[in-house]
DNA sequence: AGCAAGATCGGT
DNA sequence: CCGATCTTGCTG
């Protein structure tokens, strides 16, 4: 079952542990492909100095006050495509960075493989015929640990465990 | 208008 | 550990 509003419209520390296990389908020229999402982390308000709504709305993360359900794409180091999903109900800006797929671990690397790219800023996952969200593995192992790459942020933002692994 | 830094990765 | 590579958003 494809997921929507519904379930992306929640805060976005109840819906990261949630995703893990839920499998990203990929429509590519008529082919679809589905990969259980294994890894994500979660970014939480301007409050959140590890956020790039951390500045407020701009026109690169205007994408994150939106309502839950859009997909939020940027570019990082001029080279890796970071796959995001926005939650929430909307004004207070949040989004998911998906950091893991099951054979494909990495951001940038599994972006590179479903080749997205920034066309999918903006994407809706209610309605996409190249990307969605469907149920999977109910009830999975989930390890909690702090956010990679975002030391800049300082405490106590650095060692928020808003890092969701499947299993252990 | 200029510039530093970045939610990363792969090779030394 | 270091370079790649380019966009963003701050600073002046």
């Amino acid at each position: 079952m494809r997921l929507s509003g519904d379930f992306f419209g929640r805060d976005v520390l109840v819906v990261a542990p949630e995703l893990i296990g839920k499998k990203l389908f990929r429509n590519k020229n008529g082919a679809t492909t589905g990969y259980s999402i294994v890894e994500v982390e979660a970014y939480r308000g301007e409050e959140d100095k590890a956020s790039h709504a951390r500045f407020g709305k701009t026109s690169r993360n205007g994408i994150m006050y939106a309502p839950g359900g859009l997909v939020y794409v940027y570019l990082i180091y001029g080279m890796h495509w970071m796959l995001n999903i926005v939650t929430g109900p909307g004004e207070q800006p949040q989004a998911l960075l998906i950091r893991g797929l099951k054979g494909f671990e990495g951001p940038g690397r599994l972006t590179r493989a479903l080749e997205i790219d920034r066309s999918f800023y903006g994407e809706d996952l209610a309605l996409s015929s190249r990307i969605w969200i469907e149920t999977g593995e109910e009830n999975p192992a989930i390890t909690q640990s702090s956010r990679i790459g975002i030391d800049y942020a300082g405490d106590p933002w650095k060692s928020m465990a808003w890092r969701y692994r499947l299993g252990g």
